[in-house]
DNA sequence: CATCTGATGGTCT
DNA sequence: GACCATCAGATGA
């Protein structure tokens, strides 16, 4: 008998920057509230630690941030301008601040049950955005400090073509310098991808 | 299609 | 009191 991997998620304490495109195609399985939701991961986003002016983990270590300042494979939940969730995998050892933002998902579980959180059925709407996707799958502030394992975990799925993994290395937002770095990851002509090119 | 703006609350200064 | 890792609805072309 095989003995279950008392750490399936060791892997989530590499570099975000290498965590970030192996999450691509996995499946985001949420059991908030007891109600199995899930959607396959299609559109990520690293951050670093202290030295990423666009991270949280930027300005150190206070108390909204610190589940970022774990090992990798908890989970990092922030309110978005006050109305919507956001949810972050963290990556890297304890101590680094690093994280991949989980910014679209393709939806595979509860269609129904998102449908009703989000007050719309269509589909692209249920998942495409990291606010959408936090409210289909019953994210709150809650599980920020949690685990994966816990109420979200991680699955496998089918493999996607090597050709569709895309990534984007255009300036952030509030960042001076244009990151020099891939730092977006995403499935290329994925239709749950989100607008913002 | 593109662009703009209000909503709204936790966190930090 | 300022700042947002966003979204929906409105408006204009």
């Amino acid at each position: 008998m095989t003995k279950p991997d008392p750490s399936p998620y060791q892997w989530l304490t590499a570099d975000s920057l290498t965590v970030a495109p192996l999450l691509l195609g996995l499946e985001l399985v949420s059991n908030a509230g007891g109600i199995e939701t899930a959607g396959r991961i299609v559109e990520v986003e690293a951050y670093h630690g202290r030295e990423d002016p666009a991270s949280h983990a930027y300005r150190g270590h206070t108390s909204r941030v610190a589940p970022m300042f774990e090992a990798g494979g908890a989970i990092y939940v922030y309110l978005s301008y006050g109305v919507h969730n956001c949810v972050n995998i963290v990556t890297g050892p304890a101590g680094e601040g690093q994280a991949v933002l989980i910014r679209a998902l393709e939806p595979t579980i509860g269609l129904n049950v998102m449908a009703t959180r989000r007050h719309t059925a269509g589909p692209r709407l249920l998942t495409s955005g990291p606010g959408r996707l936090s409210q289909s799958l019953g994210i709150g502030l809650d599980l920020s400090g949690s685990r994966l394992g816990e109420t979200l975990s991680l699955r496998p799925t089918g493999p996607y073509p090597a050709q569709a993994l895309a990534v984007a290395t255009s300036p952030r937002i509030g960042i001076t310098k244009a990151a020099d770095y891939p730092w977006r990851f995403y499935l290329r002509d994925n239709p749950y991808v989100s607008g913002r090119r």
